[in-house]
DNA sequence: TGACTGAATTATGAATTCATAATTACGTTT
DNA sequence: AAACGTAATTATGAATTCATAATTCAGTCA
């Protein structure tokens, strides 16, 4: 009798980084707002000892800032930020293309054209919320093909962080009709399983990304303090 | 009165994140071994809580791993485990290298060259001491000119496990030579502030590294059952 | 009225306590 | 003697308590 499934029952401050990521990557807890221990003790009806757990991990990941004696944060999404993260997953996602390439079986790579086609559809009829879901499962789909946790890992603590930066702008339909192009040629690229190429494209798109971030920030009108 | 420097009390735990990770990279925990919290609580003077936290920060980096009811253990070093981070290293010293070019001054680039000569010195003197040192001093400059603070961190993680691997293994000195040749190489590059030579390069100089430590390990007869 | 002082309150960092899971030690049975 | 089962011990996860730093708020004085 072998039992290799192991009853897993998380710990609780596993549970709570977790959720507490969530919040904050899903804007729940807004960047800039502090952190009231005692309030998510409450919510969650678990003690400090925890939470204050998580929060030290959630911080050494960048979410949460902390001040001693003066308790945590959630970190700002900066424009400084973005410019320093951007290039760093760039790089990652070249990484990810190239192994992707190698690693991904044939019914992988159909399994991400399916959702490429879902996402492809999901555009034409400006269903955003779809098309969103469907290109975060391809990215996820492609670095999970690459089979390398240690790059994973490190892709989704800094895609966390860049994701909430898509609550500042919003993207227009150029980027958008931009960003199915470039999707299709990264499609092609690894119907062929063309290594190099497919990192490349993935390098590039993410710096497509951030420069429509950065177009979309300026463009913007908030802030400008002259009336 | 304008004191902008700030008394820096660091918290318990973040002291203590940083002792242990000390012990761990430097080998004074081994890999495997658990952590136990009474007797580290007692050598430190600290009570559990901030221990545990530090822990969980630890576990959160990649250092120790946590089981359940059953504590810490330092992680192990594992061939796997090199063969994916080292691709991983070598993509940020890339992009490090580029960013490098582009941002170091004149004044940075010198002192990176007297380092430089400083580690050829310890080569020629067969200083294997000096020459870790210096040469992580010269990584670490270029990791630091390329004025990214995100990409250093993650290189920073990376790198402190990666840095444990040598002491499974002794580099051979042909090794050596070929290091300080690429060295060589690489300081060409950056005199010439050439971005893309000197990311291409420090890249290969990374996955050569790791070429090496594999060499040296399939070398060694340890572990091998048959006697 | 408005800025400053200092006490009261609150929140935080860290130690301690408590409940329980894991490990060890021991005794029993075959 | 070896293997199993059970009790004692230890270690761990989490709650609670305690000391102190930060913040709030009321009162004072210019």
């Amino acid at each position: 009798m072998n039992l290799t499934k192991r009853i897993k029952r998380p710990t609780l401050h596993e549970e709570l980084v977790e959720r507490l990521r969530n919040l904050v990557v899903e804007d729940a807890l807004k960047p800039g707002e502090k952190v009231p221990e005692k309030d998510l003790c409450e919510s969650f009806g678990v003690s400090r000892t925890p939470l204050r757990e998580a929060l030290k991990v959630l911080a050494s990941e960048g979410l949460v800032v902390l001040q001693a004696n003066r308790g945590a944060r959630v970190a700002e999404v900066t424009p400084e930020e973005l410019e320093k993260t951007f290039p760093v997953i760039a790089m990652l996602e070249q990484l990810a293309g190239e192994l992707a390439c190698k690693n991904l079986s044939d019914a992988g790579i159909a399994s991400i054209e399916k959702r490429h086609e879902a996402m492809v559809k999901a555009f034409h009829a400006r269903d955003i919320k779809s098309y969103f879901q469907a290109n975060q499962d391809i990215h996820a789909a492609l670095i999970e093909g690459a089979r390398n946790d240690i790059l994973e890992s490190h892709h989704r603590l800094l895609a966390a962080r860049v994701r909430r930066a898509r609550f500042m702008v919003n993207l227009s339909d150029e980027r958008w009709a931009q960003a199915i192009q470039e999707h299709e040629q990264m499609m092609d690229k690894l119907r062929e399983r063309d290594a190099d190429g497919l990192g490349r494209l993935m390098k590039m798109h993410m710096m497509n990304k951030y420069a429509a971030h950065i177009k979309a920030l300026s463009d913007k009108p908030e802030h400008s303090d002259q009336s």
